[in-house]
This record gives structure tokens, sequence and C-alpha cells, in this order.
DNA sequence: GTAAATTTGCAAACGGTTTGCAAATGCAAG
DNA sequence: CTTGCATTTGCAAACCGTTTGCAAATTTAC
């Protein structure tokens, strides 16, 4: 697992930030911010750059947010494959629940069997309310 | 089934070019190429307004295409309710797929009860290739 | 230290979508 | 049909998240 390209203060600020957040998705204000409140400072543009090439190493997921107008990405760990399952997203906290459960097999294969069409997992979002929220919000 | 508001030249024409492509979701551009190829131009943002209250009212569904950065649109007829079964895009073709079947049921009372998640149909897309798409390209 | 490659910040562009507003249109009452 | 009021339309400009071009700064290898 080597770590590419160089090695600069931006970089390791925004991936102290993700890692930090690994249990929900950020986007790129939420970033912004909360480095600019530790009072370092990073260029939006950066951090797009760099989120994409997290992105493209499968080290964060992308995903488009609810309203479709904002992305956000979070942190993954090696061992999870976000090609072999699908995500649950909460729209109220962010939350995201990796479904990698053997119900999953069977969801996809009955998919493919019955109605002839290859889930591409990396790119699905099922969105919803999470246990939390669901409890506590109306 | 009362249908409400004024009606108008451009929202016939808009509506008809929603049921005549019932099958597949369209984009604003392609309501306003189609609509121009036939002579009847309409604003984009005549277009927009129509489909927000459409999408208010039950009779489109939205969503957010693959990429993130535009929306797409579908004719809804009345006996597809939307919330209740998940739907499958295809990433190539845009088709979309109604997952109604008893296996939705399954699992979403599977996410609920082992997740204590609350599956919110409306909102959520499962990407993928469809039948089609799968067999011919690569 | 020096040179080559990569990364950064800035400002400007981009693209889909939204908004404010005045003109045009639909509709109902007379 | 015409008058009056509500709704809808088109236009131009704003919006907002994201991307791009480029020169300056930083990192890395030697």
């Amino acid at each position: 697992m080597t770590q590419e390209g160089y090695n600069t203060a931006a970089r390791n600020r925004i991936l102290d930030y993700l890692k930090d957040n690994m249990d929900r998705a950020v986007n790129v204000n939420d970033i912004l911010k909360a480095l600019h409140d530790h009072g370092n400072d990073v260029n939006v543009t950066t951090i797009y750059r760099y989120l994409d090439k997290l992105t493209e190493k499968g080290q964060v997921m992308k995903y488009v947010a609810e309203n479709g107008t904002r992305a956000v990405y979070q942190y993954v760990d090696a061992d999870h494959h976000c090609d072999e399952h699908l995500h649950l997203q909460c729209m109220k906290c962010g939350a995201i629940i990796h479904l990698d459960c053997r119900f999953m097999d069977e969801l996809a294969s009955h998919v493919l069997e019955d109605h002839g069409f290859l889930i591409r997992c990396r790119n699905s979002i099922i969105y919803g309310l999470c246990d939390k929220c669901r409890r506590s919000g109306k």
C-alpha cells in the first residue's frame, strides 16, 4: 500500500480530516471549513484535485448527495471492498452503511437473473434514514 | 386525477414528450432539443419550472444522473408507486427498471431489521448495466 | 545545491439550475 | 367579446459547485 505522489502539508491535512471522519461522508466545504478553523487554509482547488486522486486510487468513495448539487466523499479503509456491496446513506446525518452481507449477494444474483441487470455498486446509493435519525427525528 | 394549473401549449408539449419517452429517463436538454426539432421552442426556464411542478405532484420522478451534474426525469404512470420499489438505471442507455417484485420487500425488511435503516425508494437508484447494453457493448 | 517533476493558489471559465421581473397568456365573470 | 385577475412565459443575470490554465512554490532525486 505505497503512498504515491508527493508528500505535502496540504495533502496530509486533507487525508487526516477524512480519516478522522471515516464514519460519515463529508463535502468539500466541510473540509475547507475544518482546515480553516485549525488555521490551516488549503485552497478549494487543491482539495478537489486531491480528492480526485484519492477517488481514483479507491482510497475514498465519492457520491452525489441527495439534492444532486454537491458531491460527498468518505474515506475507505483497506477491508472495505466497495465494488462488492451496496451502500445505504442516511439523508439526514449522511452516515453511510456498508451493506456487505450475504443478502447483498442474493440481491445481485436475483437482479441479474430475473432482470438481466448487472449492478455497479461503486456508483449506487440507497437513501433513507438510519436507526438513530429515524428514532430521534419525526 | 385533475389536471391542475393553466393549460398551455408549452406544458402540453413537455408532457407529451415525457409520455412518449416513458421507457427512459430524459434530461432537460433532451426535452429542449426535441421540442426545438419540432419547431416548438420552449425556454429552458419553463421546462425546469414545469418539471418541478410535475415532480411535486408525483407525475414524474427526478433523479441525479451518474456523474452528478445533471438531473434526469421520467414520467410515471398511475400504476407505478415509486415509493414502494427501488429503481435500477442503466449507466449506458439510461433505461430505468422498476424493481417491484417480492424480492424488494425482503430487501427492505432485512435492511430495516438487521441494519435499522429505513429505505426511501423515491430517492434511490442502483446503477449498472441493463441486459441489452451488457450484451452489446463490452 | 541543482534540476526535473509535481503540487499549489489564484482568477477565470464552465455548466446546469434558479431567480427577478416585465410581458404574454389563460381563464372566469359579466 | 371584453375586462380583470391569476398564472405562466421568456429573458438576462445570478448562483453555486466544480474545473481549468498558468505561473509560482514545493518536493524529490541526484
